[in-house]
DNA sequence: GTGATGACGGAAA
DNA sequence: CTTTCCGCCATCA
């Protein structure tokens, strides 16, 4: 399985489109080992067909602020002021099982 | 091949 | 709680 690249833009894109609505992600958990790249990926895609809100950083602040949190209210995310309720919003769909 | 940068992450103070 | 620093991997010049 092996690709190498390649695969890490696939990876991502492919973990943040199975964030269901109502729930959110981190860059590194959708892009382990490199989380900066992931907002890379995010940047460059910026379709509407791709939940990039639906990723924000592992302590629940949002990278583009007022306008990510915009459509996560709009889909039912937790939100504890200007942050994500972790607690209740984010998606383990990596380890756990 | 080298250097610098980034929609980040975690730890220390 | 906030602020500060280093490390991470991929991309671009």
């Amino acid at each position: 399985m092996a690709e190498k690249t390649q695969s890490q833009a696939f990876e991502v894109l492919e973990r943040v489109r199975a964030i269901p609505e109502g729930f959110v992600s981190t860059y590194g958990d959708v892009s382990p080992g490199s989380p900066r790249y992931a907002g890379a990926v995010l940047f460059e895609c910026d379709d509407p067909d791709l939940p990039w809100w639906r990723v924000v950083r592992a302590d629940g602040s949002l990278a583009k602020g007022a306008r990510q949190k915009r459509h996560l209210v709009a889909e039912g995310v937790p939100f504890k002021r200007d942050r994500v309720e972790m607690a209740v919003a984010r998606i383990d769909h990596s380890g756990v099982g």
